[in-house]
RNA sequence: GGGCGCAUAGCUCAGUGGUAGAGCGCUCGCCUUACAAGCGAGAGGUCGCAGGUUCGACCCCUGCUGCGCCCACCA
């Protein structure tokens, strides 16, 4: 059982300390189980998953900004009752991860080679234990209420069980197939990627057109990629291009190899581009390949795994971009070959992981056949079954689901799931299921590679929850309610979600909402990369201004799937908004305020009414706002209900309440109580820490962790009572503000009457005004050397004031001249439309009523300055 | 090549068919007994450009310009 640390109001500082308490809290809420998940209560279940941090590095502001949101979300359904399991883990990123490792090893001088499969395997897993201790450690200091029992990694010996079991099921359904194909090769990785593993990037090359054959029978081609002609088999041309008709079906000769290939006819090739005919390389182009295939052409192999030349005697050995020069150079000895070379801006593919340029190799590799997959994901968002927020990137998901390429699923790494299948002497190939025995014998060998990373990610939502055992929680938490992750993985991870999410589990989709979070920028709105030096380490941020003012500043720019640039001014803005709080409520307790429900409406002060009122509004505001995942709204209604009109107005108003004694202080008591609660709870999802600190102090309770989330009273709200509060604070202003032209310094005490007051219903507020006001009550020889009049909702009021001749006319008069401005414009606005005829005809009566309104206050706003101008000579 | 998004105060961003908003920054004045990480009062915007719809457009439509993002097998 947590014990609330009891603190003695008088004692608390003026500010919040977050660095003494945070851990503290943090493994108070651990002790009191508040995170863990009980599958078996009666409560309805709220589950979400994290994202699994890649177990390579520690956690970026990105990572920050998710948590920050997930831990509000799942707070918030704490509090309103829910059974909420938000399940930790991490990922074992596999080309990511062995690249980290790897480039260790190169520091001591040695290649994974060096150290063999099994012992490189356990080298990465050494580097998992330190690296993911960092991250866990960071999302205890974020404050994350993940259920620790529960944390999961995507290589542990229960999800390997349900890779393994995905992948035999869709081997099975023969929805997971091996072919030979042109795939993405990276040539310093050595592996297959899949597309998205690819990144196009606009580079600058060369075009180099090559004359093919002789004569009358040759042919110009172009290509960016000279050293590919090396396995060239057929020269190809659009089937109606007449200027090639009368080559189809001739044989052609390939300048420097000397093969004699054939010219075919294919729809591919575009007659407009270049010469419109193409080199055909199947081996080493995907196009090529396709045409390979429709023609029954030879696939000619010149390039390795590394990207060197392996064939064609002196470019042998070359590498890719010393063998394309050295092609092009031996094609210049015969001066009629190239016919022209120039310089080419195109899209190249880049490696997503180490930057070095893609190569079309063909070869073997397995492949998920996404056709049935992806119409079922997509299904399930166009019915609405899953919900993208925000709803434009629902668009971007489905032109992608729609469009899908068969997925490479192999890799050729160490680090990850090894493929399930064993091949036998005799080309057998068999899928091994988890609870089968592996073939054996002579020559029964299991494929080498290891699945793609995000194979093992894309059943996160129910391998987490135990499946493919039918654990209790599988069958309570999923699907899952809500994923909020980042829209740059969309495409990587939570189409894969889908996919599998709805083939594994008979149809369910594995989320109901997926919340997509913009990218985190600098001030000046660049991304955050190493290489420029920009990135901003929540850590420091933490040591700085405290888990809740980060949280703060993340929560309150974090509108759907807009990116937010991060300055260090909006983390000491969110720990001033976080001490302002934490000063209020000192206040609050220094006055002995204490929660004692909500006060009853007898008796209470208009300042009283309005404010309970308003906390009620804010707690519907919020609640619409959470509901639809508008964080930086929660935030933002939040902060200027708490600013503006709790600390600004309220605060100022209760302490000439306190000051009148008896009953009525006592009530005040109540009302701030009351209203701190609530602040306090509603703010609680976003900044844990410091709500739950005051919290505690205010109720004398065990937690804000497992409070009620709080709802609104019901009741009525009395609109005079918030009318009049309006006023007050509108005739407060306004005598700040002439007061502020005078020139008056704030602590110079003025003696003033006011007039009208009792009539526009603010006779019982006439203390309130005088005191925020700092005016004093007339003497019995008042005479006043200046009047000021307000309009105010209630009536207008004057206040007379006795300035002792140090009227400064010259102020007064620029400031009147202005006001008179204002009015005029207002006038002339307001009669161009009443006196457009057809304004009145088709203009809501509301409009026209407040038109008219709005124009008969201006003139008798115009009336009142005018007047005040002329009896005060421009002397 | 296709698709999408964004252009509003110095900066970062909200916003609604009917008088332009916030935070930070800035100016002036204040240590006013919760808070100087604060208080009070201010300045600052032809809501990218050009048309159109409308009684009325920052908001809806069209085009343009600029920026950004995603997708793509342009040799």
């Amino acid at each position: 059982m947590a014990v609330a640390p009891s603190i003695e109001p008088t004692q608390l500082p003026t500010r919040w300390s977050p660095q003494e308490v945070e851990a503290a809290l943090y493994q108070r809420w651990l002790d009191a189980g508040y995170f863990t998940a009980d599958p078996a209560s009666g409560r309805p279940p709220f589950c979400i998953v994290i994202p699994p941090p890649n177990v390579t590095s520690s956690l970026h502001m990105g990572h920050a900004l998710e948590h920050t949101l997930i831990d509000a979300l799942t707070r918030r359904r704490r509090m309103l009752g829910d059974e909420v399991l938000w399940l930790p883990g991490m990922d074992h990123a596999g080309i990511a991860t062995q690249n980290v490792v790897e480039r260790e090893l190169a520091k001591e001088g040695k290649s994974r080679h060096d150290l063999g499969r099994e012992r490189f395997v356990e080298r990465v897993w050494q580097w998992k234990a330190q690296s993911g201790g960092k991250i866990l450690n960071q999302m205890r200091r974020l404050g994350d209420g993940v259920d620790w029992s529960r944390e999961r990694f995507t290589m542990d010996a229960g999800l390997s069980r349900a890779v393994q079991t995905m992948f035999k099921r869709l081997f099975d359904d023969e929805l997971i197939y091996r072919a030979e194909r042109i795939i993405n090769w990276c040539p310093r990785c050595q592996t297959a990627l899949s597309d998205i593993e690819v990144e196009h990037s606009e580079d600058a090359g060369e075009l180099i057109s090559i004359r093919y054959g002789g004569g009358a029978a040759s042919v110009v081609v172009a290509t960016t990629r000279a050293e590919t002609m090396l396995g060239d088999t057929a020269v190809a041309v659009h089937p109606d291009d007449e200027r090639y008709q009368h080559l189809v079906g001739t044989e052609i000769e390939v300048p420097l190899t000397g093969r004699r290939v054939p010219v075919v006819a294919d729809e591919h090739v575009d007659p407009d581009f270049g010469t419109g005919a193409v080199k055909v390389t199947p081996a080493h182009d995907p196009n090529d390949f396709e045409i390979g295939r429709r023609h029954d052409l030879p696939t000619l192999t010149v390039m390795d795994e590394r990207g060197a030349i392996t064939a064609h005697g002196p470019f042998e050995g070359l590498a890719r971009f010393e063998a394309r020069p050295a092609v092009v150079a031996a094609l210049r000895e015969d001066g009629r070959i190239v016919a022209e070379e120039r310089p080419y801006l195109h899209s190249v593919g880049h490696c997503s992981r180490c930057d070095t340029v893609v190569e079309p190799r063909l070869s073997l590799q397995w492949f998920v056949k996404v056709e049935p997959l992806a119409k079922a994901a997509g299904d399930a968002v166009r019915d609405g079954r899953t919900q993208i927020h925000p709803p434009e990137l629902a668009k971007r998901y489905l032109d992608w689901v729609d469009n899908m390429h068969d997925w490479c699923i192999s890799r050729q790494l160490w680090w990850g799931h090894r493929i399930p299948v064993w091949y036998g002497p005799n080309s057998e190939v068999v899928c091994v299921g988890p609870d089968e025995q592996p073939p054996t014998g002579d020559g029964w060998q299991q494929d080498p590679d290891v699945l793609d990373t995000w194979f093992s990610s894309a059943l996160w939502p129910f391998s987490a929850l135990g499946w493919p055992v039918r654990t209790a929680d599988v069958q309570r938490f999923y699907p899952t309610h809500v994923l909020v992750t980042g829209y740059d993985i969309l495409f990587f991870w939570v189409v894969r979600m889908m996919m599998f999410g709805l083939y594994a589990m008979n149809g369910t989709a594995p989320f109901h909402d997926v919340i997509l979070h913009g990218l985190i920028r600098d001030a000046n709105g660049k991304k955050m990369s190493k290489s420029q030096g920009n990135v901003i380490d929540p850590l420091e941020w933490l040591d700085h201004y405290g888990a809740d003012a980060l949280r703060y500043t993340l929560a309150r720019g974090a509108n759907p799937g807009v990116d937010m640039a991060l300055a260090e001014e909006w983390a000491q803005g969110s720990r001033n908004f976080c001490n302002k709080l934490w000063n209020a409520s000192r206040f609050a307790l220094i006055n002995g305020a204490a929660l004692r429900g909500a006060p009853d409406r007898d008796g209470l002060t208009d300042a009283d009414t309005w404010i309970v009122d308003r906390a009620d509004a804010v707690v519907s505001d919020v609640d619409e706002l959470f509901e639809s995942f508008q964080f930086g709204k929660v935030c933002e209604a939040l902060y200027h209900f708490v600013w503006d009109e709790f600390c600004d107005w309220y605060l100022e108003l209760a302490k000439v309440q306190l000051a009148e004694g008896g009953q009525r202080a006592e009530r005040t008591r109540a009302v701030l109580g009351h209203v701190l609660d609530i602040v306090l709870r509603l703010l609680h999802p976003v900044t844990p820490f410091v709500t739950e600190t005051l919290w505690t102090a205010l109720t004398a309770r065990e937690s804000i962790v497992v409070a009620d989330w709080p709802s609104a009273t019901g009741r009525v709200a009395d609109t005079g009572a918030a009318q009049r509060i309006i006023d007050v604070r509108k005739l407060v202003t306004e005598i700040r503000r002439f007061r502020a032209d005078q020139g008056l310094k704030p602590a110079q005490r003025v003696a003033a009457r006011l007039l009208g007051a009792d009539t526009a219903g603010l006779g019982e507020h006439d203390t309130a005004v005088r005191v925020l006001a700092r005016l004093d009550a007339p003497p019995e020889s008042f005479s006043a050397s200046t009047s000021l009049e307000v309009s105010l909702g209630g009536g207008i009021v004057i206040v007379e004031l006795d300035m002792q001749g140090v009227v400064d006319l010259a102020a007064e008069r620029t400031r009147l001249a202005k006001d008179l401005a204002i009015a005029e414009k207002v006038l002339a606005a307001c009669d161009a439309k009443l006196n457009n005829p057809v304004f009145a005809h088709k203009a809501p009566a509301d409009v026209v009523a407040k038109t008219q309104a709005r124009r008969e206050a201006a003139v008798a706003e115009i009336a009142r300055v005018t007047a005040r101008l002329e009896a005060r000579p421009n002397q």
